[in-house]
DNA sequence: GACTGTGAAGCCATTCACAGCT
DNA sequence: AGCTGTGAATGGCTTCACAGTC
């Protein structure tokens, strides 16, 4: 199989051009060209052709992509023709907003466990989840086939669930606290970090701010 | 003012050399070298020395950094060395973690605001901060002086609500929808999007699969 | 005429390797 | 000897500009 290196910079902005695909195919447009692409997510034309590019020849010259072929690829190249089911630990706030929020439960991904150790939350229902503890995480895992684990403890329970999602056979970690966790080679692990985006923000409007802008 | 071309990278690693600073101190250690910091957070020595010499000479050759300087310097830079009111649009389970996440409410960050148009919402309180309407949004942030609006309502609003905060003065925004949102020049707008991870993971996940390893 | 696909150029960020200080 | 600070080298990503196709 052909694999090519492509910059993590282009996969995520394929999500990116997946979901504003999805969106004109919603609205009944069958026809795209990189222009509009670009103009809806915010990037340009010729970021868009060459990110395509990387997988294929999907448009027609002096035409565009058509929308739902393209929509299509795009999923499929993403890995989101099949569904991926996902473990949560912590079922605090956090745990609850992403149980509840739609990005992780659409476009392939399926909340298939939510566990904590809390015995005030253990047993509690998040919709139709039932809140497992912790100990029961390795049988679930593997009784629903899952890869994916995601993080949404407390920093200073961060690294020892990771150890514990390692143990279960984990292929990927999704981390969404701000903790720096280690896991072996092989393990996939990927940080959504709640605040770094804020403070480049006030970075930006201190360097502002001294420049009396 | 000296205000050299920064890689927007090199701050977002400031922030977790900052953190990691904090915790080193909180546990009395007082001297550290680039290569500890690298270990710690999971970059290269050279990064760290580059990264910080962008801002000045912190460290002492042959011997390191000292922890409480270096960690007031990285507050300083990333404008942490003052207090920075939020306003959250939006009190559904995503804005509700947000308000009770202690990454938005350390380190200079303070919630100032949070608002909804819901009326099962509106009067409620999270903490001892009371859920507005949308419509105090321009008084409020006025009253207590707010640059930074958090947009954490569904995709369909999050333009609209952008524009209301553009309205309302706000210099930035940080935006939890997945929704590409268009500001005039000069606003700054970061997205934390909660699926484009996860299908990097899927994408790389994929891969594997794709070549049975 | 319109729009894609792509080599080449340009730009930005990271790594290397070592001089310089303690 | 140990560690920082930094020019130089490398590597990677984005933009440019245009040939190719419809």
């Amino acid at each position: 199989m052909k694999t090519l290196r492509v910059p993590e910079a282009t996969v995520s902005r394929l999500s990116i051009y997946s979901r504003f695909l999805e969106r004109l195919d919603k609205n009944g447009i069958t026809t795209v060209s990189s222009g509009e692409i670009a103009d809806g997510v915010g990037v340009s034309p010729a970021q868009v052709r060459k990110d395509l590019a990387y997988f294929g020849d999907f448009g027609t010259r002096g035409v565009g992509y058509n929308v739902k072929d393209l929509l299509k690829y795009t999923l499929k190249i993403l890995g989101l023709d099949q569904e991926w089911p996902l473990a949560i630990v912590g079922a605090g706030n956090l745990g609850f907003a992403l149980c509840t929020n739609r990005s992780l439960s659409i476009r392939g991904f399926r909340i298939a466990g939510v566990f904590d150790n809390n015995s005030t939350r253990v047993g509690k229902r998040i919709g139709n989840l039932e809140i497992k503890p912790l100990a029961q995480f390795p049988e679930i895992v593997k009784k629903e086939n899952i890869r994916i684990g995601v993080i949404a403890v407390h920093t200073s329970l961060a690294q020892e669930v990771a150890d514990i999602m390692v143990k279960s056979g984990m292929q990927a970690i999704l981390n969404f606290s701000p903790a720096t966790i280690n896991v072996p080679d092989g393990i996939e692990i990927r940080n959504v970090d709640l605040s770094i985006k804020l403070e480049l923000i006030t970075f930006n409007l201190g360097l502002r701010t001294a420049q009396n802008l």
